[in-house]
DNA sequence: CTAATTAATTGGAACGTTCCAAATTAGTCA
DNA sequence: TGACTAATTTGGAACGTTCCAATTAATTAG
């Protein structure tokens, strides 16, 4: 309602002090005596002043914010991530910049150069599909950090947090084949990104390791979600000699996987083992308890957060590329024996 | 790596003109030659410049930023609601600063404190549980518009839009009493929020609508998520005279209602109709379909923003409330017949 | 060719903060 | 008390934009 908002100067004025002085104890600064302190800080409550910290940052040019776009928010897997990215940034003091791309390298150019115009302090990225170095280079030369995750962006000059999922898909097969299973499908995903190509490799070399012959025809592609892990099941099912198991692309994924495979009369878990990829929160209660490779999603956007805001306070801009270590979660998708290797949180 | 960033003069200078020729430039103002024009822009290429968005605000203290805060992003109705909001907040040129609550009224202050701080031109907000209208008085004092969705808060200025939840309780009860069920639960939720209170309470209308006497204890109280379904149906299990149907809080509920079924031995749609609220993506491909009452969160939140930007444009704050209606989306899980009532999308 | 228009351009002030060097006040010691 | 030091306080000058009034250049009319 008030005509123009109340600054700095106004409340120096109320307080018959100098802008100066003001800003001082906004800072928080010792120089400042106590009285004078207390006296500006009651003003500033009762004027309703708002500090504004645009014309600070205009001074300083070190924001507060920063920016974190996602490929896919509707995924739980992404929206946890900006969920623990949020944690940390947030008890930094930071506040965050979320957008999504929804897959489009176009959209993921655009809000990235409207954050870079709002100034962000750095970028957390999950890459829209596609998305090359290059996207990103001007953010990068003009010295602002980033921190890519989930998917890797190679030739750019960042850093970078990646789970291990070559490791993961391997001793989720490992875990199918000591169970007995020898005819492992691989369900979902596509073949353009380099988390499907390393999940996919990780199932190759496991099998092969088994000593068990690769079919081609086992590694089914589709949508990386729970409607393609349906359609998975669908085009299995004409084959005349079926999986016994499937690791599939990512949880959503395995969700569907299950549903397709009891909308043909199979249980999974029963008839059927289901391994699923990321752990995400339903993993725990679906019915049944999916086994999967935990990514920890949460966990994966704390790292990140603190990896940025740690680049941010450095100054220096060395890239790293932390790959995090991935476990395998038995619950009870995948036809274990209970009794064996229950989940330790 | 550039010392300090291009500016505006910077690239008047290079240009051999003023600086306020090049911020008409910017502004795309029909004021400027043709030819400097081109140059200009020609520059600000060349030069890697970026626009201050920051600088900008404090001349003319019209922001291009819209804050949304959301009390759980985990749960995928708040996802899409989001995802919604940033469709049309995008493509009218602005930001979206988000920020994710976690049902925290303390850390929403913290973060509606900091959005104002970083100068918004308006908030959406889906308020946390135990959010009072003095928790935005501040904020709503000052101008700025916001919007409150999902759940209202009553006697706070400000524009809501809400979903008709208590017909949508209502009809889905009908639905299922015209399936011939008349032993029908509702599991979910607690009755702190007025969305749940308004969901129980169509439930009872409906009921007592076709002479069905309540039961008390068929009202089953968990928490709003799958795990809560699960929960729901094993406290259900030990009655003496069970449900054989039951409205669920929301779509995570329905989901785990489905899962403790099974692990029952009951198949949800054929022994006990199920149906969700909300309308969520999965809800569609889940098997077995589940039948909901659609909210399509997606769809609110592009009405949201397009409330608030109207409001931002227009200058003046008259609040509205919107109550959106819904409709029973029938699927598989409530046994219905499946040649009745098709869905249409 | 001059005056009157119209089209383009331009300085400087302003926005709300921080930073710096300098000034003021208070406190201490001989 | 006077000199010296420590503790506070304070004017500007930045930061990168927009806005306004005013100036200059180009065009047209008489």
């Amino acid at each position: 309602m008030s005509r123009t908002r109340t600054s700095i100067v106004d409340i120096a004025r109320a307080a018959g002090v100098s802008k100066s002085t003001v800003s001082l104890v906004l800072q928080g600064s010792p120089l400042v005596n106590e009285k004078t302190r207390e006296k500006v800080n009651a003003l500033i409550g009762d004027l309703g002043y708002v500090y504004n910290r645009g014309a600070a940052n205009l001074r300083q040019a070190k924001s507060k914010i920063i920016g974190i776009v996602v490929n896919d928010l509707t995924n739980s897997f992404f929206a946890e991530l900006a969920v623990g990215v949020d944690m940390v940034v947030q008890s930094a003091g930071y506040v965050q910049f979320l957008a999504h791309s929804g897959e489009s390298v176009d959209r993921q150019r655009q809000v990235i150069a409207s954050m870079r115009e709002n100034g962000i302090a750095g970028l957390i990225l999950s890459p829209a599909r596609g998305t090359e170095a290059n996207d990103i280079k001007p953010l990068v030369d003009s010295g602002i950090p980033v921190v890519v995750v989930v998917r890797n962006l190679p030739g750019a000059r960042v850093s970078a947090l990646l789970s291990d999922n070559y490791a993961g898909a391997k001793s989720a097969v490992r875990h199918l084949v000591g169970l007995g299973h020898r005819r492992i499908a691989f369900m979902g995903g596509f073949l353009d990104t380099a988390v499907s190509a390393d999940r996919v490799r990780g199932y190759r070399d496991a099998m092969t390791e088994a000593g068990i012959e690769l079919n081609d025809n086992f590694i089914i592609h589709s949508a990386p979600s729970r409607a393609g892990g349906v359609a998975a099941v669908e085009r299995m099912m004409v084959f005349a000699e079926r999986p016994t198991a499937a690791l599939c692309f990512n949880d959503a994924v395995a969700f569907g996987v299950c549903d397709g495979l009891r909308s043909n009369g199979i249980e999974p878990g029963k008839g059927f083992g289901v391994i699923g990829f990321d752990d995400v929160i339903e993993a725990k209660t679906a019915v049944p308890a999916l086994t999967t490779v935990s990514v920890d999603p949460q966990g994966m956007g704390q790292r990140a957060a603190q990896l940025l805001l740690k680049q941010i306070n450095a100054g220096q801009t060395d890239q790293e590329t932390l790959v995090t270590s991935v476990r395998l979660v038995v619950r009870q998708s995948c036809g274990a024996p209970v009794r064996q290797l229950e989940e330790m949180a």
